[in-house]
DNA sequence: TTCGTTGAAAAGACGCTCAT
DNA sequence: ATGAGCGTCTTTTCAACGAA
């Protein structure tokens, strides 16, 4: 975005970070509100603006707040908690809305928000059709993310002019069965005709145009690439991407053991293509928005696992993941705190997975009987249970609530709670919230000041 | 050239011990 | 009781080799 008009000093700006429950609505700086708008626009709908779209949004104001079509903006913009949005007053109640991510950048849009017909400056009223586009662009991106790999370059590849196929992507993309006829295309859009084979031991492999294309763009023994499946059709091309490897969305598949001890593996190929290689705090953000604070752990190998105790159960819990179920975490920023949010329940786990699982169960823990009999305490963390647990935490959820939630564990226990578990439970939430606050407080702290850095630093060019 | 086999390495899961 | 650290075992993956 070309920002000019932001160091214009007629103009003037405030700027929010998004805090839980921006979503709603969002306050305007009483300063900024007593001295620019109160007394002159009160009760107007102040139009906003985006360099993402040619849009105007009209939101209704209520006082210093913003409410009615706020809540399309912040979804069409896919604004979230440890965003900032800085407003520029462009007069008569018109503001130029900048967003900015948790690291103090710009949010780049790919291409304006709303580019399609019918599209006029006063059109007020966000389609349902938007929506959807916006959420199909999430998904489509995840599935960009799913439908990569990553190979090492390696002098046996090249001299035999064949390359393994990850089992897991060949898998995906039906490509695990038979021959079929692929395309390799470098960036540049240079093809080479391929194959995907795939042998009875399960390997599968891409023979031929291998050792042209590593030729061709310089690749040689030691180097890493990725590829991404640009098309799944009757020839599916492999195009070489610049990015090495990394990958924001992650799979977990909680075992009933890991969710009892709190503790669960992540994979090295997305730990350090994430550049994740230091413990300490992470944040996990569920379906319904609540935050989650854990640990990040790492073993004599490099191995990383996140560790939370009880509340990597209750996190799953809330997320309706039991033990054998996967679930998709997205990375949200990385770095020294981690922010990860929940992105998708996987329905169905593979059979060979669920067996092999369930075998492992039972070659490790004999007395440990998940089939049938006496069920395991996280069993008694099912789905009826997760179903009575949601029903009461119907409302605005609160980490507390699901804190709490996911330590009973027992429904008995739950249904005889007296009021002084309630008063321990509120008095829990509250202490928790805060803490939540204090710490926000002490980041927005942090990022206040980079941003006005940066002002200054911008200032002065200009 | 194709394809089966093998062995090493990496990853995942689990459990034990110790500290708090 | 819970959390943290670490060791060990099992499983999976894949490069490399060699026979057909």
């Amino acid at each position: 975005m070309a920002n000019a008009s932001l160091l214009s000093p007629t103009n003037k700006h405030f700027f929010k970070p998004l805090l839980p429950g921006f979503q709603r609505n969002l306050n305007i700086p009483v300063k900024f509100f007593s001295e620019h708008i109160e007394g002159k626009h009160e009760g107007k709908t102040v139009k906003l603006r985006t360099d993402a779209s040619k849009r105007t949004w009209e939101v209704k104001m209520d006082g210093n707040r913003l409410t009615e079509g706020w809540k399309e903006f912040v979804e069409a913009h896919d604004l979230r908690i440890r965003d900032f949005v800085v407003f520029r007053h462009e007069g008569d109640m018109v503001f130029h809305v900048t967003a900015l991510g948790p690291s103090c950048c710009e949010i780049q849009y790919p291409q304006s928000i709303s580019h399609e017909e019918g599209e006029e400056s006063g059109e007020i009223e966000i389609s349902e059709r938007e929506v959807e586009e916006n959420l199909q662009k999430e998904y489509d991106q995840s599935s960009a993310d799913l439908n990569c790999f990553s190979q090492s370059v390696t002098h046996s590849n090249i001299s035999n002019d064949l390359v393994t196929l990850p089992r897991d992507f060949a898998k995906r993309n039906g490509l695990d069965k038979g021959m079929h006829e692929i395309v390799l295309m470098n960036e540049e859009g240079k093809s080479w005709e391929s194959e995907v084979r795939s042998r009875m031991s399960g390997q599968v492999f891409i023979v031929g145009g291998w050792k042209s294309l590593c030729s061709e763009n310089k690749l040689k023994g030691g180097d890493s690439c990725t590829f991404k499946l640009l098309q799944n059709a009757k020839t599916p091309v492999f195009q070489l991407c610049s990015r090495i490897g990394e990958s924001r969305f992650v799979k977990l598949t909680p075992t009933l053991n890991s969710l009892e001890i709190g503790k669960q593996h992540l994979p090295v190929s997305f730990t350090k293509g994430n550049g994740l290689i230091h413990p300490g705090e992470i944040i996990l953000v569920d379906k319904d928005r609540v935050e989650w604070s854990m640990k990040l752990q790492v073993d004599n190998r490099g191995g990383m696992h996140i560790f939370g105790g009880n509340d990597w159960k209750s996190f799953c819990a809330a997320n309706e993941v039991g033990g054998g179920e996967s679930l998709t975490l997205e990375l949200i920023r990385g770095g020294l705190s981690p922010l990860f949010k929940f992105f998708s329940k996987i329905e169905q786990p593979s059979f060979e997975a669920e067996d092999r699982r369930h075998k492992r169960a039972r070659v490790h823990n004999g007395s440990q009987e998940t089939d049938k009999g006496e069920p395991s305490r996280a069993t008694k963390m099912g789905p009826e249970l997760e179903k009575r647990e949601k029903t009461a935490e119907k409302g605005e959820p609160s980490r507390a609530s699901n804190k709490s939630s996911g330590k009973q564990g027992n429904l008995q226990k739950t249904q005889a709670c007296s009021v002084t578990d309630h008063v321990a439970k509120v008095k829990e939430s509250v202490v928790d919230t805060l803490t939540s606050i204090r710490r926000f407080q002490a980041e927005l702290e942090t990022m206040e000041q980079k941003l006005e850095d940066s002002l200054q630093e911008i200032n002065k060019l200009s």
